[in-house]
DNA sequence: GCTCATGGTTACCTCTTTGTACGTACTTCC
DNA sequence: GGAAGTACGTACAAAGAGGTAACCATGAGC
């Protein structure tokens, strides 16, 4: 998705507000793990295996200034960091649900439809 | 979103499937207004003003292809294109309806945080 | 004093997406 | 005969997204 995430015209629409928050390549599948739970960054990282870590910083960046990600590093060596849906984060649960539900209705339709 | 479509890393979460569907640029908004009814192409011009021509109909073409929109010519002059929901696009309506419900949230965090 | 682990950052480059601008077909109206 | 209306298609350029690879800090263990 090539939308400029301050772009006024997305806040228009409520729906295109949702999906300019949610729609990153990877947003979707780290917010579906985290709300299985905290995760530390290399968690993450071996739950994404396609997305590059600078994507993957990158996408969570952009959720914790959004208010959904909450990110606590712990002082150590070896850094520890660990991202947890915030408050706000966990009320886009049944939002996610949805999209996965209608999603393995859609992968079903192309496995019939070839 | 820059998500090629026939990406296999789409679908093997749910829920980037759902996105790589309707996380087009525009899409959001065109089903949210086809969920009211048919509209003409020059109709779907007027509810999407910040959407350049090209782009609603490389929009509307993904969505028929997805199976989410039929396309109606008529045999006229000028030409009449009619584009309504099918039925597997209707059975995306309460995802839609809780997209937009929690970006109305959204919205209104933002106002209250600046 | 060298290496490893963790969680980054940065620069550079490529590919995709989107925008702008213009062309098209056909008929009706003036 | 020239403009307007409708729903496109196409070419070119700009912007944005994403990948790769290299670098950083630091303390523990050898």
């Amino acid at each position: 998705m090539s939308r400029k995430r301050d772009d006024d015209s997305n806040t228009n629409c409520a729906v295109e507000a949702s999906l300019g928050v949610i729609g990153g390549r990877w947003k979707g599948v780290v917010l579906y793990w985290l709300l299985k739970g905290t995760h530390r960054f290399g968690e993450l990282r071996k739950r994404l295996p396609n997305c590059s870590q600078r994507m993957l910083t990158l996408q969570l960046r952009e959720l914790e200034e959004d208010g959904l990600v909450k990110r606590t590093v712990y002082a150590q060596v070896p850094p520890r960091v660990e991202y947890e849906l915030t408050a706000f984060g966990r009320s886009l649960e049944p939002v996610l649900v949805g999209l996965r539900d209608w999603g393995e209705k859609y992968k079903r339709r192309l496995q019939r439809t070839g």
